[in-house]
This record gives structure tokens, sequence and C-alpha cells, in this order.
DNA sequence: CGTGACCTTGATGTTAGTCAACGAATGTGG
DNA sequence: CCACATTCGTTGACTAACATCAAGGTCACG
């Protein structure tokens, strides 16, 4: 709760009082193990989840079964404060890896919301970022390569580790394994291996289990065309 | 400006007051033709987007000059509103044909959300929704053919359409050129053309200039695995 | 009657999907 | 300690989807 407050305040200014309020917020928290559905696609959510341990994703199921993860959350992220909001899920969250999250009552949320109208707005400026993450990948997905597409994640997962303090933006542990990372990537687990072998020869992406190094950060940037500015968005706001 | 309030007004419930404020909102009147970018992405907003006449597209650039078209705002769509959350721009905003967009100041929106809370979360749902439809097309970007891609997006404005009052799901008038539908769809517009004749001789798809009719809507959405409940989030909130 | 915007077509190359199999690492129960 | 199953990464052969390049065709408009 303590790393989501601490990037809640990058964009918003709360008081003492408030961000005190923030890190009283009730909640159970569950451990699941990888692989396991967290929510499913089709509820109406009376909770929002906070990622307190691992890395969890929100994802949108096809017919045919196949996923599509619209949505990394690592420690500190809430997946769903939007469904405070809109509390009709369309989308679902799965467990990557091991995973200890926290199930935060609307009720409690609501109580902080009708408090007063700063959490409102810190909250509604977290899901805008959350979204222009979102309209990134789009673009992403229509326009890019395979292999352009995984550079751009890399570069933006290292970004948002740093942010976290879980990592640097070149030296990483990013536990996922390559089936997730192709239904992040939207493409087929074999091509996605194909194309980080690709990125191998090219010198810019080396592997150790789940550790990430990126040796050569400034070339790998220009392959994925990466700006790191939407992930930077609404720094100092006023109330 | 009616047109938008009346489906705020599906999702979040506001006071006769709060609807006549809504109402009263200012914002100059901005008359530009087809083609035209309103706003240049990297721009930091001052006002807010309501399209007034025509249909506009959100954008996200790339370095080589190509576009991927996130978002398409009909009449009475708040094209940004979330840059009152968040002022930063990665994206643009262009007009698909000719249009009137109405810019209202966020120091007038500001005014109301710090007037009465019921204002910012009515505002919240209306992004989240957009958000929603955004992760949407994630997930058909990644994982659906070029052909159910088009047929989702055929259904989709159907509803939205429809919604709109501004025609009938299987019947509407969508004035939007080969290439830029290509640039929703992330094909080029060479293979868009094919995808469409593609529709065509399977009869699900009849256009008679930019008047669009879906003969057999039950299989459009069979080949698009369309389900609406995406667009029609939300419905009759607590304040 | 030329010009520009838009749609259409054909030929060809590239990217990514599909199917099938194998290897390495890990864990499990006998 | 050893068969066995499971998960994950990897490889090869083949196919389908889509991009690219280049050229016409149609229509509205000045």
């Amino acid at each position: 709760m303590e790393k989501f407050l601490f990037r809640l305040l990058l964009r918003s200014p709360l008081t003492k009082a408030e961000q005190e309020a923030i890190l009283a917020l009730p909640g159970e928290e569950v451990r699941t193990q990888a692989h396991r559905d967290i929510v499913r696609p089709g509820n109406r959510m009376t909770y929002s989840c906070l990622v307190v341990e691992g890395l969890v994703g929100r994802f949108d199921q096809l017919a045919n079964g196949h996923r599509q993860i619209t949505a990394l959350h690592i420690v500190g992220d809430f997946c769903d404060l939007h469904s405070l909001a809109v509390p009709e899920t369309g989308w679902g969250i799965e467990s990557l890896t091991d995973s200890v999250v926290r199930m935060v009552p609307h009720t409690a949320l609501r109580k902080l919301v009708d408090s007063a109208p700063a959490y409102t707005m810190a909250f509604w400026r977290d899901t805008v970022v959350d979204g222009s993450i979102l309209a990134k990948w789009n673009a992403a997905l229509g326009r890019r390569s395979a292999k352009a597409r995984l550079a751009h994640l890399l570069c933006e997962m290292g970004i948002r580790f740093e942010i976290a303090e879980l990592g640097q933006r070149d030296e990483f542990d990013f536990p996922i394994t390559q089936a997730q990372l192709a239904d992040v990537l939207g493409v087929t687990a074999v091509h996605l291996n194909r194309t980080m072998q690709a990125l191998r020869q090219d010198g810019l992406l080396v592997t150790n289990g789940s550790r990430i190094s990126l040796p050569d950060a400034k070339r790998l940037r220009q392959v994925a065309q990466f700006d790191e500015a939407y992930l930077l968005l609404g720094g100092a706001q006023s109330r």
C-alpha cells in the first residue's frame, strides 16, 4: 500500500490525513499460485485488487479461449481501481506468478471518495494513466512488428520497475513465461521465442532465468521507438 | 451538448441543477475541414473537445509518420475529457470528416468538479468506458484477423450510433475513408479494401457512399465475436 | 479538360501462425 | 534412487495473413 500511495503522490497532492486514510484502507490479502484467475470475466466487482506481491495481468478472453493480456500490474498497482466507477467487468484478472493480492472493498474506497474530492481526482488520474498505456499498446499492436513491440515492452517495464523501486531500467526481474509474454504482445509463443532470439542476437537482450538485462538501452529504444513520456504523465497536478 | 448529457445520464445520476450546469458549459465552436489535426500530439491541454458535428479520431503517431487511430468519436462525445485529470497528451486529435468541435475550457469544467462530487464521478465513469473500448480494441488488434476486426468495428459503431440516436444498428451513415478505417484497424488501406470486399461477398456488408447496411447482423456478430456489454457499462450507478 | 481524392487490382515479398516434435529442468510417488 | 509426468523453452517444415510496390479506374470539382 505504501508503494501505491507513493506513486499516487507523484501525480496528485494529498494532505497528510488523506495519505493516512489511504494507508489505513482495509482488505483481505489472498495468496494465489501462478496461472490462476483472480477475477473471472463478466463479474460485478465489489472490491478492487491491489498487487502486494508478484505479477498480475488483466486480460480479455475470446470465444476460442485465446487471451490477450491488456495490462500488466506490478507490486503497488491497483489492477482495477476503475471498477469503483464502473463495477461491471468485461475483463478478468489472472496471476502470472505466485502472487499476493489485497482485495479492498468498494465500500471503503467509496467512503474515502465521499469524504473529500481529492481522492476522486487522484483515483481518476491513476486510471487515466492506465488508459494512456492502453492507447500506446493499441498503437503498438496495430502498427509495429513483433520485435518492436517486444523491445517496447522491455523499455516500458524497465521504467515502471524503476519508478516502483523494484529494479533498474536496464536490469530487472521479470518473472513471466514466454507463453504469457506472447499473450501480452499479441503473437504466438513460437513466434515470440524467435523474436526474443533475434533481440538476443542483436545484443539488445540478455536473459538469465527471469532476470532481464538490456545491455544497449539506447539502441533498444530506437528499435522500440520508445518515448517514456506516457508513463510519467500528470506530474504535480493541482487538486 | 444535449447528446453528451443524455449519454452521461445513462450511467450517472445528476440533479436538475447539475444537468443545467453542464448544458451551460461555455466553449468556442470551431469548424474544420476533413483531415485536419485539431490537437497535435505532445501538447498540454487547457480545454476538452466536444464533437458537435462530424466524425473525429484520437490517434497515436509513430516516428515514421504512420498513424494508429485509437478512438473514434461521434457527435456528443468528449474526445478527451480525461485531459481534465491529466492535461499532457501523447496523442492527437484529427477530424476525419468536415467537423465542428466545441473547445470547453478546463477552468469551466474544473469549476463544476469543485462545486459537487457527482460531476467528478460522472466524468470519471465516462473516461472508464472510453478505456474499456480501448481494452477491447487491444484484444482485437492482438488476437483477431482483419476481417473479424472490421466486423467488430461495424457492430460497435452500429450500437454507438443507435445509442446516440444518429442511426440504427444495422443501417447508419459512417463517413470515413478506407485509408482512415485502415488506420483504425491497424492494416494497410490495400488490405482493408480487400477485407471489405470479402465481407461484401459474404453478404454481411452493403455500402452506398458513406451509408452502411448490415443485412445479416446475426452472422456479422458471429464473425466479429461481438458482445456489446462493454459499450453499455455502468448503467444506473449510484452517486 | 485537367487535377486530386479515393477506390480497386495484380504481382510479389515478408511476417507471423500452425502443427508437430524434442530437450532440459523440476517435481512426485513408488 | 529411479521411472514418470509436467512445464517451459526450442526447433523445423509448412501455410496463411498481411505488407509493399506499382498501376489503373472513377468521380467530383474548378
